[in-house]
DNA sequence: ATTGATGGATTGTTGAACAATCCAGTTTTT
DNA sequence: AAAAACTGGATTGTTCAACAATCCATCAAT
């Protein structure tokens, strides 16, 4: 439902004849100051990451330049330089002349992906932060009860992913912000096959109100090790999870 | 003298009429298993880096598709992907409509490059590592005596970047070196500006020295103190050579 | 001095072309 | 029949040429 054919294409291309008023796709973001409208390109990216995200496009899969192109309206040289910028983040992989297909995350991948996670999260609670950023923080916490609550399950991946993302966050890094999420999109990405369990998250909820409530107290060193704890009881069950 | 006209291109093309035996540019790591030869692209991205690093393109210069497609003896479209390429890793700054211009590190960013330095680098050691690992450190605090001792300023620099690079490599995990080196390439940008000072990396050498001592003796807490130390002094001072 | 054209330069994107490479299926050789 | 060599088709890698959109500096007009 998400767009197959609708097309992305914005303005020019020999072919373009029609005159739709943009489609409402940049609407808040419009006019930060002298920061522009992303070009097609990146929004061929940012489409293939959405389906990346929700699944649509498996760990494995082949993406084939050509039928990309007609599915979004887009010529072939577009989606290269999509692909491009999806391979710098490791969302797919390139085998030359064999063409890109969506990342499959190994055993060992895993691992790293939590070495990871466990630098960057421990340093930035370890670090503290501003009681706005520490609100986000139980914000997240929040989001995950009531989406508990409501037996949501995709609302209770997307709540814990916000808490992660709201404690790295607290160092108020715009790098280890993108690091964050690009790691954090990574595990999104095997994280389907995960998922199947239905109780996978619930489990973090207690140890993520812990968590903060330490960081709320001002307990830095105590919050950075049960976030260290969590994280290696979490890269542990991933490994069960998968293969090895 | 480092290659401006001699052309990167390898193998196909309209154009191409030549039969150079494929100038040997790939020695070494030519025939690992599945790992393929990088494109033009990649090459094209791998120069222009590598001239970055040299300080022959400052922060702020532009960078003309045409102009180098030119230089390079290769097509624009495939500058572009190149472009992609090290946009995605900061080093050029992409302005739509506007051109691609070397990335300028303002006085915040020096700020967050360090604060995730801090994150990647104490974490790592913190978490100490193998012998042959602890060892390299070992290796690029000796480099760095001898460089010292040669007067060779600029060996001074590559050292301790080298003892850094060891630090995170004691984690022995792929995205952290591959972060880490990526920091340390938008660093070596602007440092042309800061390395004018001769005595820059001198007074740094007891400190590696005294970290690396403690990482020998497994005293690991007291190692990431002490680099921890090291980040934030080193990071005012660069912020005292840089403006604020 | 501000505003408004004008034109040139550069980027963004496309479409078409072709060499190089890979792959699966088929033919040949042993 | 198993291994080796040869196909042809599909896909990628790269180039080129074209043109719309955008920016920018210069100049003109108010």
């Amino acid at each position: 439902m998400t767009s197959s054919e609708s097309g992305i294409r914005g303005r020019s291309g020999t072919a373009h004849s029609g005159s739709e008023p943009a489609a409402g796709l940049m609407s808040g973001a419009a006019a930060r100051l002298r920061i522009a409208a992303p070009s097609v390109a990146d929004r061929v990216a940012a489409e293939l990451r959405l389906q990346l995200a929700q699944g649509m496009l498996l760990p494995g899969a082949r993406l084939t330049e050509s039928t990309i192109a007609e599915q979004l309206g887009v010529s072939r040289n577009t989606v290269r330089e999509a692909f491009a910028e999806l391979a710098g983040e490791r969302l797919v992989i390139r085998q030359p002349n064999r063409g890109v297909f969506v990342a499959t995350l190994e055993a060992g991948d895993v691992h790293d992906v939590y070495t990871v996670r466990r630098a960057i999260e421990v340093s930035a609670i370890r670090g503290g932060g501003s009681p706005e950023r520490v609100a986000a923080v139980r914000a997240a916490v929040e989001e995950g009860k009531a989406a508990a609550a409501a037996n949501d399950e995709e609302g209770l991946g997307n709540a814990n992913q916000h808490f992660h993302g709201a404690i790295v966050a607290l160092a108020g890094s715009r790098r280890l912000n993108t690091i964050m999420s690009q790691v954090l999109a990574e595990m999104r990405l095997f994280f389907h096959k995960a998922t199947v369990d239905a109780h996978f998250y619930r489990g973090y909820l207690a140890d993520n109100e812990k968590i903060c409530l330490a960081l709320e107290a001002g307990e830095l060193d105590r919050a950075g090790d049960l976030l260290l704890a969590y994280l290696d009881r979490s890269e542990k069950k991933q490994g069960a999870v998968h293969g090895k």
